[in-house]
DNA sequence: AAAGCATGTTAACGGTGATAACATTAAGTT
DNA sequence: AACTTAATGTTATCACCGTTAACATGCTTT
């Protein structure tokens, strides 16, 4: 018979909705969406969402949780090159970084932004911290084997370079490091960073 | 007689709504704030409002450039004790802008978001790039004096060292650093970055 | 004094996130 | 198989948002 095309149950409305609210994100390239906007993608009313998150934000937050797997995506696929340990291997990361704020602005920008209840907060901080533990063991293994000495500083200097990587992408992201130096190139000047704070000859 | 103590026309609307503006951002500690908000701050209707600023973003825009004058002043402070060209000078002035990044996190927010149409923009670059000159300039002459083989690359520096200023205060103002190394200061890292950049022995 | 302009007012509109009340389907119990 | 219950949709509605329209007021210029 199959008289009815839409189920009055949609069956998995809540991961359909995440990846509404994503494809909409990408689609008009700012994380500037609506609760309507995304109903109305997944074909359903706005109420309905209301069954599967607390309120927007804890949408977003799931979002947010997406665009994560999405930067370690990049990471993964930058490290299947670049033998562990080498500066190229850390090289290769931060480009990844770099690489994913440009590639998808909208969902870099997304991942900044620290709203969601405490629950929430604990959740992304941990999600964060994953992704930060991939470069503290690049950067302690290459620690271990070019400076054996300075193994002991390998997360201040995992967390400055992450600084670094992360204010240049946040700089490029605001087209800010054009206004400062219009010759600026965000990866050149990530690579002259992490040399000098890995203190390689440049 | 004096019988109307709220005359009809307020006098100066637009840089009160402005300071407001700016109360009110710094009192909730967020720049999520509401026209209606800031009009009855003033004591005044809403629409009024719109006789002094295109929209609301104008008015945001307004605002950062008070935040940006506040930056300034901090800046303008920190140089005041120390010598021209010297590495404290460099070091005050990112110690300036961590500070500033955590006294007046909204501000330092706010400052960031890039809304606003083409001119608006363009007034806000500006404003960024005189920032950035101080920084600049002190480079400038730090490299004269001390390394003056690399003062070409004053550019450059400056823009890098911006970079993982602007990269600490922003994971600081996330809260993120604490996230990633539990004893990491947003100072001392500043300092060790500076000095790394810079080539210089710690 | 009159005219005109700048700047205030109230009323209203469409859109927002969110809740309430009700409808429908799926799942579990007897 | 029938009844109950819980899950998950719907429409109606809310207060609030940014914004515009239409009107009111008062300063300024002639």
């Amino acid at each position: 018979m199959n008289q009815s095309i839409t189920p009055y149950h949609h069956g998995d409305l809540r991961n359909c909705a995440i990846i509404a609210a994503a494809e909409l994100i990408e689609s008009i390239g700012s994380y500037d969406i609506t609760i309507a906007q995304i109903a109305k993608r997944v074909g359903v009313s706005s109420p309905a969402l209301y069954r599967h998150f607390k309120d927007k934000d804890a949408l977003l937050t799931a979002v947010r949780e997406l665009a994560h797997i999405g930067i370690m995506a990049y990471t993964t696929d930058a490290q299947e090159s670049v033998a562990a340990g080498t500066l190229d291997h850390i090289d290769a990361l931060g480009s990844a970084y770099l690489r994913f704020a440009m590639d998808k602005k909208a969902f870099f920008g997304l991942m900044w932004e620290n709203h969601g209840d405490a629950d929430e907060r604990r959740a992304e901080a941990r999600a964060k911290r994953t992704g930060f533990q991939v470069l503290h063991e690049a950067i302690e293994l290459y620690l271990r084997k070019q400076r054996p000495e300075s193994v002991e500083t390998s997360l201040q200097t995992a967390t400055l370079l992450w600084s670094a990587a992360h204010g240049i992408a946040t700089l490029q992201h605001n087209r800010l490091l054009d206004t400062f130096d219009q010759e600026a190139d965000a990866e050149v000047m990530l690579r002259t960073a992490t040399r000098a704070i890995l203190k390689v000859d440049a």
